[in-house]
DNA sequence: AGTTCACACTTGACAGCGTTAGGTGAAACC
DNA sequence: GGTTTCACCTAACGCTGTCAAGTGTGAACT
């Protein structure tokens, strides 16, 4: 029984492994990523801090891990929308979806695009896998809304245009999370802003002919 | 020379305070707000890191001090935009000033619209000061906008309008802060597209007949 | 079967952080 | 001249992320 048992071994740390994340996991979202400790998370799975070095070169590494996990999660809520054949249909069907996944994950947002990301990239090109990579698919709809001659001429260029969308929703839903307990500010819901902010934006990009 | 004396001290002690306020922002600036220390501001001036706590109560109202001075500042620039009659061109021209202070100021505009904002208001009714509502001024020009006719009418309401248009702004300058070292995504000039952004929002706002 | 080895995990510590209780010494007052 | 005030310092606390060195258990080899 030697691969038996090294397979045991090998999976008896993978689970421990697990455990780290999922307790990291939780108590990002429940505490903030700032506010939770090394010495916290060991504490949740009955192990002593230095334990989890064992599995993580530091802190960022574990944060970087559980943040491409994320990141591949709104490469999926992507990719689940299909392909809607008009391309700025289907570009307001991806705003909505992605403002719903940065409304549904808040903590998980806030890492993955309010966060200065200088660890985002662990191992190089886990990203430029298709059905993970949510920018690529929001470059291909414009490219493909800009081909089709949907929007004017003077948004020519599909990485800007790119950008404006990606920049409205992402304005509302993080000025929302950074800004909502101002009490100067009365928040509209963030999910009807979005939407409107979507009609605005569209009805200002397409062609009027 | 009893008031003399008096005002020497005091005036001595607002000279420490200034040197303290002066040396935080520049360690901000530089190394970032989380980065910078109580012990570095303290070194900068001479002074040992408790002497600090004899003017501000904590970190993070030295932090908020500087801050005011920043929402002060953003509401000056807004100021002086001055009083374009037409409300949709005020709207434009208070979108490109509002992007050249962000963009002119990367770690305030960080810190007053890209971070938690528990602390923002030390004392209360500083922001209610009409030259300095930033905030204000926009939901303003965007009611005028409104009561002119301007606006589609799907879009009357006012504090709808203006977190739109703030969040388009804002979003194309925060996402760049927090991401424009991304290899993965090609950022075209952020006031280019901050143009762009702003041009499309109005085209796909205001009544077309 | 007995020895060695690998290695997941622990112990105990380090430097640095924000912050504080208590002390010091010079200037301001009576 | 004695007393008081108060801006500032000394020394420390508890916290953080992290690491060098040690421990003990179970697999592996002779």
């Amino acid at each position: 029984m030697q691969t038996g048992s090294l397979a045991r071994r090998e999976r008896q740390k993978a689970e421990t492994r697990q455990a780290i994340l999922d307790a990291a996991r939780e108590l990002f979202v429940t505490d903030g990523i700032e506010a939770t400790t090394m010495r916290a998370i060991a504490l949740k799975i009955g192990y002593t801090p230095t334990a989890i070095y064992h599995h993580f070169r530091d802190k960022d590494a574990l944060i970087a891990e559980l943040c491409m996990a994320d990141f591949s999660a709104l490469g999926q809520a992507m990719y689940k929308i299909g392909r809607i054949e008009d391309p700025v249909e289907r570009m307001r069907r991806m705003g909505l979806a992605y403002a719903d996944f940065a409304l549904d994950n808040p903590s998980q947002y806030r890492f993955m695009f309010m966060t200065q990301q200088g660890h985002q990239h662990p191992d190089g090109d886990k990203y430029a896998l298709p059905d993970q990579d949510a920018y690529g698919f929001l470059l291909q709809t414009v490219t493909e809304g800009i081909q089709a001659g949907r929007y004017r001429p003077e948004l020519a260029d599909p990485e800007e245009l790119a950008q404006i969308f990606w920049s409205g929703v992402h304005g509302i839903v993080s000025l929302y999370y950074t800004h909502c307990d101002d009490p100067y500010i009365s928040w509209r819901p963030p999910r009807e802003t979005v939407r409107s902010m979507i009609d605005v934006m569209l009805r200002g990009a397409v062609r009027s002919d």
